[in-house]
DNA sequence: TTTGCTCTATGTAGTATTTGACATACTCCC
DNA sequence: GGGAGTATGTCAAATACTACATAGAGCAAA
């Protein structure tokens, strides 16, 4: 199924970014992007790759990770409906340096670099608003770095489990389930552990009664006690 | 002793953002750039603090770092000569996400929000300029986080040396003697570790010849074999 | 300048934890 | 029924924590 005009626009409109762009930009934009559908487990690009595109997600979720020398992986973002991937080959020029993955069927608005200059020049507001979000993922990434030195893995884990209930979260009456399926090693390359440590902590999360399951999809039901556990307070 | 405005531009053209200026832009930066000197150990500004100002360092060198609620601390980035620091303050608008700590005296220019904010207006390149750097920076610390997750502390410490051999180093022929004196409590800050296992691989190098020490300076004396190390070959 | 005091940095050891590697079932879907 | 994903335990390795001893640097007074 291809998304319409209008559609397509609703979709763009949750772009933080792009909610600073008046009507007209924003119909100039709509215009010129292309689309993508993504099969789950299909990659967008892979680490290496020369980067001419980036892209919006309208809907589904993709995974960016990179591989170690040793062949484990490290997830660096777990992006949703209304995330910008891909830009910053757009923005230097180099290479991909991480891969993109869908975890679930995706569709995706495609900008390629021609596009994204012309858009850039037309409206010179728009590198200050781009200046904006880098600097706020840069501080977002030394956060993440920071977790990854001082806290523990129940610290960690605690944090991308509130982390994926906000993004991918419904509310029921158990508590917010999580509507995107991780396996436990995919957790683990989120958190920088392994598949084995998570398994561990999930259980003693959920013996606690901090986390429950419903058909297989995690549920966060003491999301405060989470919350402490994330933010370093032991137990 | 205070700078004269050639020996000022002499330092700001060593600003790899700034080698894109024209000459004129140039001037005009170098203009409005005030001046400041701090001592070793002097503070620059702390976490939390409202950002109005950035700095690039003429000479001398600055740690960047946070604390974690216990008081550890991570080093994020160690400056130098030729280095933007705080620019993402003035960027977002949000308040400083780490301290900044003279390692030697320091010398800076200090650029305020609203000279800032005229040169980039009148100056509209810079910004893609600027979002050129922070592409490139954003990749950098999420290589740092890999590092962080894949490699081992002797992996992190040889990179980290080989680092500041690139930027503080001075060929002797021994090697390349680093001038920048960094405690093994600070080394272990910046490769998140402790200051006891610092101490250990630190001998170990020295044992195995890969470093030495000429009056109390670190002198890397075997750089290929400490890059295999960094680059994840054991031994 | 020298002497000695103090503070900081470094070296070393032993112990405790955490985590990763491996092995083996189990279970739930396709 | 087969395969992917999951649960769980054991073991070993790496690293952190704790504690203490020594060395060196910086400083101040003689």
């Amino acid at each position: 199924m291809v998304l319409n005009q209008a559609e397509l626009k609703k979709h763009l409109k949750e772009v933080d970014l792009f909610t600073f762009l008046t009507e007209d930009q924003f119909n100039q934009l709509v215009a010129a992007a292309a689309q993508k559908k993504l099969a789950k487990n299909e990659v967008l690009f892979l680490e290496g790759d020369p980067g001419e595109a980036m892209f919006i997600i309208l809907e589904g979720a993709v995974q960016v990770y990179t591989l170690s020398p040793e062949g484990k992986e490290k997830i660096l973002a777990i992006l949703g409906q209304g995330d910008l991937l891909g830009e910053l080959s757009l923005l230097d020029g180099e290479p991909r340096s991480a891969t993109a993955q869908a975890l679930e069927p995706t569709r995706l608005a495609v900008i390629d670099r021609a596009q994204f200059e012309r858009f850039i020049r037309e409206n010179s507001e728009v590198a200050l608003i781009l200046l904006r979000d880098l600097a706020h993922r840069l501080r977002q990434t030394d956060a993440h770095l920071q977790d990854l030195v001082f806290k523990d893995i129940q610290s960690r884990l605690a944090k991308v489990l509130l982390d994926l209930a906000e993004d991918y979260g419904e509310n029921t009456s158990q508590g917010v389930k999580i509507k995107l399926k991780l396996t436990h090693q995919q957790l683990a390359n989120y958190v920088g552990s392994t598949r084995e440590t998570v398994t561990r902590t999930l259980l003693a999360f959920q013996d606690a009664g901090y986390v429950g399951f419903d058909q297989r999809f995690l549920v966060i039901t003491d999301p405060e006690t989470l919350q402490q556990i994330a933010d370093g307070e032991p137990k």
